[in-house]
DNA sequence: GAAACTTTTTGGAACGTTCTAAAAAAGCAG
DNA sequence: CTGCTTTTTTAGAACGTTCCAAAAAGTTTC
């Protein structure tokens, strides 16, 4: 390995004036300088960030983590994070929490052991208290994405999900069909109880209300529940009082139901409407039909590393939420 | 931050017994280690890695570059390779490429100065001296994924390309029907090479030719590039002599082609049977009807991460090539 | 050309570890 | 309790940087 002194010694200066030349101070002598610099080149100098690391610098890492990267909402939401710390001369250390917060907290002490400047995560935890008391235990700047438990005083980008499901609760309500709902009913998941708010607010108004023998629970908001599910919402399919639209809690819900009633030969959108949130981007490919509420996790992303640069940079306001707006997408059925 | 000294100090100890007692050394007595570890609990203590890797210890960090993020295939790929490293105690910086081979070098270049102790890459450059030379440049171990370039001698786990599309293309040869290809025609690229190789044999072995007026050049193998050229292919059916079957490089591209098609009034698979690779994990949905050649991303993923790990263990073999078997994953046509 | 500046360079400490060699403590015969 | 061996502990150097204080080299000015 190649280091500032082996540049001293080639460049015939100290290690001293290597150092400033590498972090360009005024200082050095034009003339030194460039000798410094032809040394690197000749050489193939790089800079060892554990040594910057340890003298106290930054290490031009940031920390990230996800529920899952395979998700697709998320390696979308990841390639906006990381697009811009790119660009920004960071590297990015990215893993999956599974959604278990007991994973999520290991993850961040590996993490804050390998020196990371700043945090960006999608929290796993719906405990706002152990998210306020990180700053105390002197931990960098951290950044929630596309989730805040309750109470958490920390930096968020979020998906309006309220008003999002409000507007989607408008598109279903004009239907004028009997509707079901399948979501996760955790009672601190602030994420699908605004959903489900928002639904019920927008559906209540138009004189809609959601038949609470037709709210179907799940554990995961993973196609793999979705299809698990739809075995449940098949049985109504022999009553004569049976819902026609389906409002689930994201797009993977929706297409695992999906694919389950279509199985079983249910039509769709012929027998039932299906309507689901995130407006993931193969949606758009006509293929499927689910009519649903776009949120760019690619805008997510993008806001969470802007608004983690700017408090690496200094930035000390109160943290700050903010909301990304929606787009109604609709399905063939509209 | 607490540090070892810190430590010493609360426990009564020099820093060197801390030292033994975090590493440990069966040297030291019982009791001490007991009030060594006390202090540890007492005082939250955390190893810094910046410092072990300066005096030469390893980072437990891991470098991963991939084209995309957010492609399925990647994304499926990275969860594989993650969640061994996880479980072996190591860090993943992650990283696109965007397959510029430039955006490459500087990655790893970047994710060197960090210290990782070695990397696992798809190659996006075509160039097998570049990967040749960098274990004399002193690089950890690396190893390709998913592609390797044409002698290159470094570790790699790769999909079985030709004799997945040997396999492919008996199921098109089948249908008797005449055939058009969608490909990136880069001449050093061996993943698309490989496979143009495979589907010609089994094609020929049946009797059919690859109509060279029917072979549609794309620049990527994206959704966008399929979408582009469904534009041309559609020019072809108001003629009489059309192709009836579809064979495009990989499952998004075909999903592209499907898109643009689609849109365009044509009916799939009755006007135009389509075939793809990679065995995307929604084919099985049952809702786009393309068959494919399933590689499990997963399955390269964990394979991956197992020989990177056999290789810091210090494993000296000369470097393998690892082919992950395939199979056919028919479409409701195939 | 010496004094008084200003600009440029430099040695050495520090960051938190690990490792080596050597010192200290403990154990054990006699 | 002395000398010898074995076990346990320790000081201090090293890793590659940055940063401070101070030295050296250049400028002015008189």
């Amino acid at each position: 390995m190649v280091t500032i002194i082996d540049i001293a010694k080639q460049a015939k200066v100290s290690k001293s004036t290597v150092s400033l030349v590498i972090n360009n101070s005024p200082l050095v002598r034009p003339t030194s300088r460039q000798r410094v610099e032809q040394a690197i080149k000749e050489l193939g100098y790089r800079p060892n960030l554990a040594a910057r690391r340890l003298k106290g610098g930054a290490s031009w890492t940031i920390g990230i983590i996800v529920p899952n990267i395979e998700n697709p909402f998320f390696s979308e939401l990841l390639l906006g994070v990381e697009s811009i710390m790119d660009e920004a001369g960071y590297s990015c250390f990215i893993a999956s929490s599974q959604d278990d917060s007991e994973k999520e907290k290991l993850l961040l002490e590996r993490m804050m052991a390998r020196g990371c400047d700043a945090f960006i995560a999608v929290p796993s935890c719906t405990d706002g208290k152990y998210y306020n008391s990180l700053p105390e235990q002197n931990y960098p700047p951290m950044t929630l994405v596309s989730r805040c438990p309750k109470g958490c005083r920390l930096d968020a980008i979020l998906p309006d999900n309220y008003n999002g499901s409000y507007e989607l609760g408008k598109h279903i309500a004009a239907l004028r069909r009997p509707v079901a709902a399948i979501s996760s009913f955790l009672p601190g998941n602030t994420t699908t109880s605004s959903r489900l708010n928002g639904l019920r607010k927008s559906l209540s108004e138009n004189g809609i209300n959601l038949n609470p023998e037709w709210l179907f629970p799940v554990n995961e908001l993973t196609r793999a529940e979705g299809l698990r599910i739809s075995g449940e919402i098949r049985l109504l399919w022999k009553r004569e009082k049976r819902p026609l639209s389906l409002f689930a809690q994201n797009d993977m819900l929706a297409m695992g139901v999906i694919q389950g009633l279509v199985a079983a030969g249910v039509s769709i959108p012929g027998d039932v409407a299906v309507f689901g949130f995130d407006g993931l981007d193969f949606l758009r490919m006509g293929i499927l039909d689910i009519s649903s509420i776009r949120i760019s996790a690619l805008e997510i992303g993008v806001n969470a590393a802007k608004l983690t640069l700017q408090r690496l940079k200094g930035k000390s306001d109160p943290p700050q939420k903010i909301y990304i707006p929606f787009q109604y997408l609709p399905g063939q059925t509209g």
